[in-house]
This record gives structure tokens, C-alpha cells and sequence, in this order.
DNA sequence: CAACAAATAGACAAGTCTGTCTATTTATTG
DNA sequence: CAATAAATAGACAGACTTGTCTATTTGTTG
């Protein structure tokens, strides 16, 4: 078996991720996406029952790449406080790739969060992953105990969440820099 | 003059400011706000060329109340530090009011900033504009000098960003609380 | 009251949207 | 090669979208 259907379904959530993100996904019609996907409309559907299934995927497929990718940049730091500070570089060098667009769950979260169950879950899914990876990080960290680890983990959330939203608002990465130079200085 | 008008667009950017932020934007029809308005089609097309008319009238209005609301929580605070921890409650008793949607200025940047440069405009302004009134309260809240008052500014800012949008995608009021004890200890 | 301006209901145009379906072609496997 | 499964193009339905327009009613002011 070649699995011919693969190939159809990758062009699809490739070109579905781009849209979705750069356009938002409500600004993205089902007809756009096979345009540029290349495919056929009954192949679509053939795959994703329905338009919001196609948004599910996108943000399943978003976050497991998310997760890799993450772990990847964390683990070429050496020292514990630095792969604290690698998940400022990280976000840095991925809002510098995606021109500022934000965080790919918020937006989607503030377009169909609300009326889409999935959506929300898989969100709070990955925002909730972020904050685990980052306490683990800071129990390790041996940072100042200027605040607790619990409270220094929600602090890093915080910072990188806020950050980066902002950089989405300006577009530019300066926020960022400036949130990771606050850490560097606290922990 | 009784200004008969001013009550049809009051009913309007009333009945606008509450769908687009409980629905979204996109989600939102012309005809339901006409509806839910209680006002002709045609009314509304008066006072507002287009449906992206509306939605920047929007956002200018809550700019403004946002402005002013603020202004009134901080006085309230007699301390300076209070001032700054004033910030965080008035946003936890916002929140709470819109039922953790988040930033309305957030979400509207994402589901029309890249389309609409006057809603990207207003909530530069917005955001630059919280980010001074907080550089201004950091400036005379003598506090303890762990970073810089630049710093400390951004900081907050963004702890307050960052919560807000986190808030917005646990639906509690926890993460705007948790923020407001990690920045009254570091003050 | 008379005159003028504004709000009303609702039909309508023109386009877009999602999702379905048919008929044809392509590719893979035994 | 023959059979099976998948992808294709594109028409189509039905609903929804924004925005326009007409004809009528309401409200305000001199």
C-alpha cells in the first residue's frame, strides 16, 4: 500500500494551516482551500466530514508539531537556566517565521472557541502542556527563589504568553526580547 | 434638536459590542445585529457605511470606556503599589463581567487586524496607551528596584496580557489572580 | 398645523458559503 | 490484464451574506 490518500490529506492540512492562520479560519472558505490545495472538493470531504472537523485537525496537527519542535529547541540548551531562556528564542525565531500572526490556539481559540467544544479542549490541551513543560523546567532550574517554582512557572507562562500576543499586536519581536531580558534577571 | 438619532446608534454599537464579543466578528451577521437591535436595515446603513464601519466604531467606543473605567479603578487605590495591584483587579472584575472572552482588542485584531488596518491602528493604540498609563504609575510606586522601571513596566504589562489571555482559555479568574500575587511580591 | 427629516418594514440583487452528487479518469494491486 | 479503490472536475442545491432600494410611518421643529 502506497497510501495514496496521505499525500491528498498533507496538501489539505498544509494549505488549511496556512490559511487558517494567516487569514483567519472564518476568512477561509472551503473553496480557497482546495483552489490552492489542488485537490478535489469530494476529496476534501472525503477526509474531513465537515469544515470544523478540518479546524480540529489543523490545531491536533499544530500542537504535536508544536510539541517536537519545542522539545527540540529546549534540549540544545546545556544549562537548566538556559533552556528556561530557550523558550523565549524559541518563540522568538517561530513569530519571526509566521510574521507576527500570534499564537496559532489563541486565534483560533477567540474565532471558534466558542462554538466549537474541540477546539477549546484542544487548546487548554496545549496550554496546559506549556505550563507542565515549563514547571518541570524551573524545578530544575535553580533559580533565585525570588518567588516559588510554582510561582516563578505561572510568571514564565505569563511572560511568553503576554509577550508574545503583544508582538502579535506591534509586530515586531522586540516584546519578546524584552520579556526573555526580564527573566534572564529574575531567575 | 432631541438628537433621535444618537439613540438608534447607541441601540446599535450596544447590540454590535455585545455580539461581536460573545460570537466574534465573522460569526456576527448584519441581520442579527438589526434584529437584536430592534432597528431597520436601513438605520443602520445611515449611520454606518459598512458592516467594517461598525466594527471599528466598536472598537473606538470601547477604547474609550476601557480609558475611563480604568482611570476610575486606579484613583480609587490610595498607595502606589496599590495603584499598580489595582490594575489586575480591575481587569479580574472585568473578566469576570464578559465571562473570560479575553481582550476584546485581542480578539478583534485576530479575526480582522490582517484584513482591517483601522481595527490593527486602534488597538496599537490601545495597547500603547495601557503600556504608558502603567509606566506612569511604575514611575511613582517606589518599588523595590529588582529590574529596571522599564522593566518593571513591561512586566507587568505583559503578566497582565498574558494572564488575561490565559484566563480567556480556562474560563477562570485564577490566572489574572496568580499574576497579581507573583507582582505584588516582586514590587 | 405644516414641513421636513429620520426611522420603519421588508423586498430584492448579487454574491458567497458549505456540502452533495454525478460522471470520468487515474492509480494501485492481485 | 482485470478489478478495485481513490482522486478528479464541476454542476448543483439551499442557505446565508452584505448592501440597496422603495414606500410608509413616525417624530421633531418652525
Amino acid at each position: 500500500m502506497k497510501e495514496r490518500g496521505q499525500a491528498v490529506i498533507d496538501k489539505i492540512l498544509d494549505t488549511a494551516e496556512r490559511l487558517f492562520y494567516a487569514q483567519g479560519y472564518c476568512n477561509t472558505g472551503i473553496n480557497q482551500v482546495i483552489e490552492e490545495a489542488d485537490i478535489a472538493k469530494a476529496s476534501l470531504y472525503k477526509h474531513f466530514e465537515t469544515k470544523a472537523d478540518l479546524l480540529v485537525a489543523y490545531i491536533a496537527r499544530t500542537h504535536e508539531r508544536w510539541q517536537s519542535r519545542l522539545d527540540a529547541a529546549v534540549a540544545k540548551a546545556p544549562d537548566p537556566k538556559g533552556k528556561l531562556l530557550a523558550l523565549f528564542d524559541y518563540h522568538i525565531e517561530r513569530q519571526e517565521i509566521r510574521q507576527f500572526g500570534g499564537c496559532p490556539f489563541i486565534k483560533a481559540n477567540d474565532e471558534a472557541g466558542v462554538l466549537e467544544p474541540r477546539v477549546l479542549a484542544g487548546i487548554q490541551a496545549n496550554k496546559q502542556r506549556s505550563k507542565d513543560f515549563i514547571g518541570a523546567l524551573v524545578a530544575g532550574s535553580g533559580h533565585r527563589k525570588l518567588v516559588s517554582d510554582k510561582e516563578l512557572t505561572e510568571m514564565i507562562f505569563f511572560m511568553l504568553e503576554g509577550s508574545i500576543v503583544s508582538a502579535s499586536v506591534f509586530k515586531r519581536a522586540a516584546e519578546i526580547k524584552s520579556a526573555r531580558k526580564i527573566i534572564q534577571k529574575l531567575i
